[in-house]
DNA sequence: TATGAATGAGGGTTCATTCAT
DNA sequence: TATGAATGAACCCTCATTCAT
């Protein structure tokens, strides 16, 4: 009852249960990673976090919750739309750069987390629904609306938007997807993607007096 | 019954087999697809094949062995490396179109297929390496060669060529990937594609004029 | 494919099936009426039954389904109306005992299937409503029916029917209640029932001279 | 916190501790009333009682513990003998008729408490063996002799005595059981009942002139 | 003493695979 | 060879009970 007994009661219990949860996370996705959703077991799930299998169901609805809380990580750790904005201020090549650069930090990172859930977008048409609104289509609108600007400005000669935008989408989808199939080239060489996949994307393999 | 009542006896049930062990595969490929390899099960595949369940025990060794089976198809329609190679005989943006071409042919025929194998793919050690190795690295080691001679010969300007080509591979996958996913521009424009890739990769967004 | 080969095939398979399912609809009533709907097992029923566990769901949806079977079973064994119509013509009392009798009778025999639907009926709100109906009140509306024409007739006096019904009906559940709780009376002079019953219902306890 | 702060801090405590325990109980006749001893869960009978789910084993040893409370309750509000002694003292239907008021109203009070214990009564063992002893044998001696009696003073005719107490008990056992079916007449005109009771174990349902 | 999170045993159910017909 | 019923291992989830705070 006294005030001074204990500073913060709920804090601390609070913060221990935030961490267990993220530990509880963690675990999930290392194990989907490693042997995919489905043979996942919430045992093995349990054990790598060190805990009863039960209380995993104090945090989560499911085994299905925990890819719904794994994708939602994921999409609290993308916050894009600001960022890119942002980054695709000034010139058009170098905010390029510094665009895909944040990108592949983002997906090296988030590797594990990616790896997870994309089987088993592949195969949820909840999932897959999901996935592609939060992490492709609100892209696809943002790079559009600045490829357009981009034409207008005559920055950048005149393509089909939809299709181009896609084909740089599809590009990083499949950076990943070659990732998890564990391309060497694409793992020891990872931190010069931004500035190949620029050149590629910007100059095009052309040579420069070619014109 | 007696063997001189049919002409070739085998060779008709040879047909036969053959033709049911098709349906299977078909079959299997469509549940795959749809429902994802662990989701489907053996039921579902016989139902769809009409035939009993241990019948396809008579044609595979396992559910996993369909999954095997279909890879298998898909290498078989691949037959890549000669076809590639004629394709990119002349000039250079010319046979990318075509070889581009050929490519998302292939891949909305095989769109099933791949649908029912990729996420599968991502989870299974195994099947990961054999995709990889067939569908990845065999054409990888052709685009890289592909890609030096061009520069040797100026056609193509000096890059990382591992990474260049991995970027090129990585949009082809993830090409497969949007669709997976339902992307429309992807489905309703699919016949662009080529040649936007083609601009995109070869040409570069860069207006013409602006060296 | 020949005709003699197999005499009727379908049938001898027709009659395993027919008898496996009542091997396992008995070992059900028999463990749910020992150790109650929730603490009895799908091992205990199967083991009983001699089969694998998962051999009970080629046959029943679910552990629930058992309980449904059982109750259908003893609804079939039941017919009560047209011979209970049978049972009522001619002299009151004397059809009383009769119909009485075919009911203990169906009592003692259908013990252990009522031992082990009864708990759960009174748990079960979709069991209730089937219980009440099958076996509570199609016999109160057809007792109902023969108590207004008897009284009519004047072989009985006027009384308030649908209670009166109940009270026997009330009797009839007790009794199996009764039974079931272990009462040894109620088991060792079964066969006196009627006769008491029938006193009491019909005659009353009142000595024959004090009116 | 001092002892002298109040005048008798024990039994304040101690009342509430009471009325805690009531709660919790009722609590639980009233869960296990509504969805049957398995399907109620330690939590919903905390919220209902408005604790928290560790507190109940303050309390009651085990989840079983209450299904004993409830019984223990419900023996509690019995002290059938002697208020049965009484009641039947004087012309025997008369008796008759108030001890089947009492009896019923009991019954009425007792009801959900009842539903909660009987079904679980049906299926164990041990709570059989109570529930039989405290609640029929108890009775069933007492009528007995009392029907003995009777019979003696002429009252009552001759009969065969178990059986007949039996029969009356099966009755009151049946009335319970019916009401839990959810028989409408029987909630309806429960006021009616003891008196149409009285009429036909007393009477029958023989005219009056008939003998 | 009250709390409520952690525990982990237990069980219904699914389904790939086998095998008698 | 085709059939489809039988098998039983495997696993998600529930929930009574415990116990640190």
């Amino acid at each position: 009852m006294s005030e001074s007994a204990q500073s913060r009661p709920t804090s601390r219990r609070e913060r221990l249960k935030r961490e267990r949860e993220e530990r509880i996370l963690e675990a999930a996705a290392t194990v989907f990673a490693r042997k995919g959703f489905h043979q996942a077991t919430i045992r093995d799930i349990a054990e790598l976090a060190d805990v009863a299998d039960g209380t995993i169901y104090n945090y989560f609805d499911s085994k299905f919750g925990l890819l719904i809380g794994i994708m939602a990580r994921i999409a609290e750790l993308e916050r894009l739309p600001g960022e890119l904005v942002q980054a695709l201020q000034g010139d058009a090549r170098e905010s390029f750069v510094t665009a895909f650069q944040e990108r592949m930090g983002r997906i090296e990172r988030g590797q594990e987390m990616l790896q997870a859930v994309l089987p088993e977008v592949l195969v949820n048409p909840d999932l897959r629904v999901q996935f592609y609104q939060q992490y492709v289509l609100r892209i696809s609108t943002l790079l559009e609306q600045y490829l357009r600007a981009q034409i207008e400005l005559g920055h950048i000669k005149p393509v089909n938007v939809p299709l181009t935008v896609r084909m740089v989408q599809s590009m990083l989808v499949g950076l990943i997807v070659l990732r998890i199939l564990g391309d060497d080239p694409l793992r020891s060489e990872w931190a010069d993607v931004p500035e190949v996949l620029a050149t590629l994307v910007f100059d095009g393999l052309k040579p420069s007096g070619m014109e």
